[in-house]
RNA sequence: GCCGGGAUGCCCGAGCGGCCAAAGGGAGCAGACUGUAAAUCUGCCGGCAAUGCCUUCGGAGGUUCGAAUCCUUCUCCCGGCA
């Protein structure tokens, strides 16, 4: 059950999990962090007595945890449970399918990449260009996190953009052929977007979420410190905006966030769209329809 | 009441006679994306019958071939003195 954030989703499926007396796994990349829990949205105590959750409070916010980690995880977690239902949920559309479709990453090294980061992005590109004339067909050269890693690949691998996407298993992910059965659902607020934004990030400020931040504001690492709500309230944390200010910061991020979610995975062919409905039995009916199920 | 500073596109903010529909940032919209992915990056972003035309830089006048930029005056903000 996939989809932008502040869809919905979530109730969505721990309702169906419940149903299907499956875990749930989060494919959330921030829910992975440890104490980030009212502004990550992360299950109740009651919800997790409903239905058991995984994949979630895997690292400590000061951890660097990547793709590699939560596929890593994943896998371990799908390897309990084979042949046997899960409901996968979440809005981190590269998680997802680096636990569905075939993605073989290639090697990092932090020692590479650290030295990489501190090199003027135009050096990396004249680098990847040199060892492949086609790179930039393959490669957003004016995004440095791509071209890092790009250049990172190639110097520990020798590895070239034009090898690596010219590889069947590439190709089978390019064209959405999974490597594990499922069916994919969509939920999709609409219209809706902005004002559940608003109401959602309204509730987490209610449940505490400034005091959360605020408390781990010396805690959040490189990519926790940049969750949505917690980037914003971080200045407000430390005194220098106020809580009017943040607030339109994170609703914004948020809604922002959930756009780039939608054209995600909008492009995926395999997902049916559900309309949201308030209505608990008449979300299922329309999820049943979709599916051309006859529970 | 007097002296000084300021009013710029949705917001912040540069411009200070022509090269200005007006830098830059934010917001907004669209898109990309196989190890930071709630990240990162790209395009658009006054209007239109659109290699040009129209309206815009607080209001009204004026100077000039030409003004967001100079002058006069009015309105409103801010600082200092009364």
């Amino acid at each position: 059950m996939l989809g932008p954030t502040a869809s919905g989703k979530s109730a969505f499926a721990l309702d169906l999990a419940e149903r299907l007396d499956a875990p749930l796994l989060s494919v959330d990349s921030m829910q992975v962090y440890r104490h980030m829990n009212i502004g990550t949205a992360k299950p109740s105590a009651a919800d997790r007595q409903r239905v058991e959750h995984r994949l979630i409070d895997l690292v400590d916010p000061e951890q660097e945890f990547s793709l590699a980690d939560f596929q890593r995880a994943g896998e371990e977690v799908l390897a309990e449970f084979v042949d046997r239902p899960v409901v996968i949920c979440g809005g981190s559309g590269l998680y997802f399918r680096s636990l569905v479709d075939p993605m073989t990453l290639a090697p990092s090294d932090p020692a590479v990449r650290a030295h990489l980061e501190a090199t003027p992005l135009p050096d990396l590109v004249a680098e990847l260009v040199g060892a492949d004339a086609e790179a930039a067909r393959h490669v957003d050269m004016a995004n440095p996190h791509r071209v890092v890693r790009a250049v990172e690949v190639w110097r520990i691998s020798g590895r070239t953009p034009s090898e690596r996407v010219a590889t069947p298993e590439y190709r089978a992910w390019a064209a959405f052929e999974p490597k594990r059965r499922f069916v994919a659902v969509g939920v999709d607020p609409g219209e809706a977007l902005a004002r559940r934004a608003t109401e959602r990030f309204d509730g987490m400020l209610a449940a505490g979420l400034l005091v959360e931040v605020s408390g781990l504001q010396h805690r959040l690492g490189r990519t926790a410190s940049q969750a949505v709500g917690y980037k914003e309230l971080l200045p407000v944390a430390r005194g220098e905006i106020d809580i009017t200010e943040g607030r339109r910061a994170a609703v914004s991020a948020t809604v922002a966030l959930a756009k780039r979610q939608r054209t995600f995975f909008r492009k995926d062919p395999r997902i049916r769209w559900v309309e949201w409905h308030d209505d608990r039995a008449k979300r299922f009916a329309r999820l049943w329809s979709s599916l051309g199920i006859t529970p």
